[in-house]
DNA sequence: CGGCACATTTTACACACGTAAAAAATGGGA
DNA sequence: TCCCATTTTTTACGTGTGTAAAATGTGCCG
């Protein structure tokens, strides 16, 4: 009942009657062979099993057709959001996308990079980690390969290609929304590992002075040292609820998980934040967590286009890696955020 | 200051005066060679940018370390917790595992598949899609190398190595919990995509009329062709309360996910479901989604082991790899679930 | 100093396919 | 029927490494 199975070529070419050469031609693009031989080969290909070595096709190829992504965990909607929408992309350019997560720990992203320069990827494309990733191997890779980061910048790498959000417009642009309808808020941060958290508070402090008003950052202090945001989000605003402080405030959250965490802590402080015009607890977050739309209250938030990131990161990395770009300073591409109003403020 | 590069082993043996035999071995298994051998060799390559080939080494070696993996979703984190449990443990074993997803469509996952079979990996590891999983690409899978099942068993597949959690189990014992601490609950399904919703229906069926209950099924109604779970949940409910029925009642739903929607519905018709001793609306779901415990109310649930299903799966196929299972029938893992209390129900 | 044990090098072939050039086959039109 | 253009086959070599067997080298012991 199953097909003979075939593993090379060769056996291939004497089964089917055709050369090895022309099963070569044949499997990298079949519009080059006479189509009375091409329909041969693929009646042929029917009566037998085979697939073509993945190894041995790629080994003497100029091109592999494949690109390594890394992003740092696995467990959060926001880089599952992104991946999803890379490997679309990639996929629509007829990449194999080869992924494979840093688990928060730098020793495993270097061996991810090891192990896309040894596979001869066609590129990489990163979101780094907060800010231990090692920067030797981002450099690493740059000069290897063509390279390009995704989501949080390092500052120590100025000359890379970069695609991710406008954090100034998109924290401002809650932030001025909080303040216009209402009292200006705080800023719950979070424990300074994260180049994107530390740029939103940066937009914060900004555009609150922009608008006359004083910042307030709370949150700063390490709570444990393998935290979740949820949890930090919650534990801050539980001790500050407590001592009945920031009840009636404003709250910007650096990320969609930590107004997780403060929408829990206020509901277990008999709070319940919205938009009232009369003023009142308020939260809202940032990066447009997919579950935001099924919180109680549903959380008010600035989107990330994750969708834009990734693919303009695809064709980032197709025009570096069919050299179509002139060699001159990186190419920084941040796509603007937009509201989500929703309940909660 | 960068490093001379070099690419074959070829070239590395002259650069550093070793046969590239010698290195060849050394790469394999440092300990073959004599220690003054291999402290010239790391020496040596202190000096160089050098990092093997992948599809050279792989090529004519018996095995190649690899692993597939394929989930079905990327944006849901139980899947991404299964991933990382199965990616930790394959790690443990040195393996190098390729994950691909699906992304909800059977051509892209007989695509990777297909992937799987011309890279050689040495075994594959799949969450099979719903219900409409192409079977000729499992039994493909499975005729052709070590191959077990996650998550979710097609009965078309009966003699698959299988690792999954025990819904009658799980679903008997909080059926079983709501029965005994209020009232008997009806069940939210889902659109029949899944055959763990199925085998969650049944169990739940089974242990109501165990209990001397009549068991009751809604929501069972397509709503839209691609539908997401909190959607689904939060649409039936929203429709039964606006018709005034289910609010004092126990819901038990299929997943977490619905569960979500269902908190949301019955927060938007003002009602508070919770484990009161007084009765009144009630909601549980089944996983331990994450997030269940920074709901509003915190989701009561059942949590799935997917750490244990994850580790046994990897040990599973490296058994099968290894070729340490005796001939006859499958493997049948399935892990128990135990009660999350919290406080929705 | 001879001989032995061990490590390394030499040599040679294998892996499955890409690729280029030359030779042969095929088909169509005059 | 013959010639030309296109397609396919032949032939031959390249890709970077695994691997086995034989040859060589090294150090130690008696």
């Amino acid at each position: 009942m199953s097909k003979p199975r075939i593993n090379t070529m060769e056996e291939l070419s004497v089964a089917i009657g055709v050369s090895r050469p022309t099963l070569s031609r044949f499997f990298q693009d079949p519009s080059r062979i006479k189509p009375t031989t091409v329909a041969r080969i693929e009646a042929g290909l029917e009566q037998v099993e085979y697939v073509p070595n993945f190894f041995a096709t790629r080994l003497n190829r100029k091109s592999t057709g494949m690109i390594g992504v890394i992003i740092p965990y696995l467990n959060d909607l926001f880089f599952t959001k992104l991946l999803e929408s890379v490997e679309v992309a990639a996929m629509d350019a007829g990449l194999t996308v080869i992924t494979q997560c840093s688990h928060s720990d730098p020793a495993i992203e270097a061996r991810a990079a090891e192990t896309f320069m040894s596979m001869n990827v066609d590129g990489a494309l990163v979101a780094p980690l907060g800010d231990h990733s090692d920067k030797a191997v981002h450099l690493r890779l740059q000069s290897r390969l063509p390279f390009v980061l995704m989501d949080s910048r390092p500052k120590t790498m100025p000359n890379v290609d970069y695609v991710g959000t406008n954090h100034m417009q998109s924290t401002g642009l809650i932030t001025e929304y909080l303040c216009r309808v209402g009292d200006p808020p705080a800023f719950l941060a979070m424990p300074r590992v994260n180049f994107n958290a530390l740029e939103r508070e940066a937009a914060y402090i900004a555009q609150m002075e922009k608008m006359g008003f004083k910042p307030e950052i709370i949150g700063t202090e390490f709570l444990s040292e393998k935290w979740h945001f949820e949890d930090h989000g919650e534990a801050v605003l539980d001790a500050e609820f407590g001592r009945g402080r920031y009840v009636e405030r404003s709250i910007l959250c650096a990320n969609d998980r930590l107004a997780i965490g403060a929408l829990r802590a206020a509901t277990r402080h008999g709070l319940t934040p919205g938009r009232a015009p009369k003023g009142g607890l308020r939260i809202a977050g940032h990066d447009d967590y997919p579950l935001c739309p099924y919180l109680n209250p549903a959380l008010t938030t600035v989107a990330q286009d994750t969708d834009a990131i990734g693919r303009k990161a695809v064709s980032r990395i197709l025009q570096r890696i069919r050299g179509e770009v002139s060699e001159g300073p990186p190419e920084i591409t941040l796509f603007d955020g937009h509201l989500e109003l929703r309940e909660s403020a």
